[in-house]
DNA sequence: CGCGCGATTGAGTAATTTCAAATCTAGTGG
DNA sequence: CCACTAGATTTGAAATTACTCAATCGCGCG
């Protein structure tokens, strides 16, 4: 498992064994039931989370009361309300738990001191930051020019294992459609396939 | 023109003279034609920029030849191909000038210099990475849950300016509708003041 | 076995786009 | 200063896309 955080951060970073044990020995691991909510609308935001086994969702409900799903996080990504817990604000949105799962918890003070005295680490998180603009931008470009039809198979295509561990409902709610277009864009595939 | 500049940076971060000094020093001050291009898709992205007087556009072109507006940069606002620029990648979109501006440069080589020797300046960079990150996770929010009267409404709300100062067309691109439904949703709501 | 949630299907409706044409406007050259 | 043109905006009408509502289906779990 150390061995598996380890590969994450050298994918971006590498790091000596004691920098290594410097870092891991900052976060707590913890393990997270299913449907459990990590992080609430209204509260505080302490922690980044980083998911070692199981699917996670961050989410809005808006005036009307419809769920907008803003991001998944399974293995090896990163999830928190970030605005909240950059600023040390309240959340503005929900983060829960799709499938029981194990996590790596950092609280903000123990980030923050990991990036004041390595160097390293601070970059680590800067070039994250980046990674997700650059994903948040994508996304952007994605509502902006491409029909329903176009972002579920630019889903399909690039996270297939999404769409087979999520609930139809929560993926139809990420990319921005009705699940019964989403269902119906789904029969469609398979007719496609078969043609 | 420098105090514009200090007092844009110190919104965040304050600094002492002679901070200020080091950090001005690695700027260069630019004037841009209107209609002109400073980031083309497919060539290296040397710089940031900061508009001090003006209006540009980042831009996206999509596969049948439509345009699609990622964000638009008004006095006091940043502007790149942030994704080609931090990785040193070609750029993906273009930058081009609306009005006839003033600009502040910044090459990659000097902001890693500037921030390397200033942990201030590098705490403001990720500030403005984060705070970045909170407004496309807002947009990304607003295309997921609003129509586009709501989308029209928020952005007259909170930049009036830009529909003043933007042709309508490329409004309607940044909102992700049409320039006819644009202009339907302008006239309704000139005859909704009147009633 | 039956309940309940999620997924699917059908029908009608609403929102938005597309295409085509008419206006309007700012900038240019004579 | 005026006429002219290219670009921008508006308008109408038809076509398309996606949504809503309602009903049904299917499956896992107690």
């Amino acid at each position: 498992m150390k061995n598996k955080f380890r590969q994450h951060i050298e994918k971006t970073t590498s790091l000596t064994d004691e920098e290594f044990d410097f870092v891991f020995s900052h976060f707590k691991r913890k393990q997270i039931d299913k449907k459990q909510c990590i992080i609430k609308k209204g509260k505080p935001v302490e922690n980044v989370y980083w998911v070692l086994k199981g699917l996670m969702k961050a989410s809005y409900l808006d005036l009307n009361g419809k769920q907008h799903i803003i991001q998944f996080a399974m293995e090896d990504w990163w999830i928190t309300d970030y605005q909240a817990f950059i600023n040390k604000e309240k959340a503005t949105i929900d983060v829960s738990c799709l499938e029981t799962s194990e996590v790596l918890v950092l609280s903000f003070s123990d980030r923050e001191k990991m990036c004041s005295e390595s160097q390293k680490m601070a970059n680590f998180f800067r070039i994250k930051s980046n990674a997700s603009n650059a994903a948040l931008q994508k996304r952007v470009l994605t509502l902006l020019s491409s029909n329903s039809e176009e972002r579920y198979n630019e889903l399909l295509s690039e996270h297939p294992k999404l769409l087979q561990r999520v609930p139809k409902h929560l993926i139809a709610s990420y990319l921005g459609l009705s699940r019964e277009t989403l269902s119906r864009l789904s029969v469609k595939k398979r007719i496609d396939v078969k043609i």
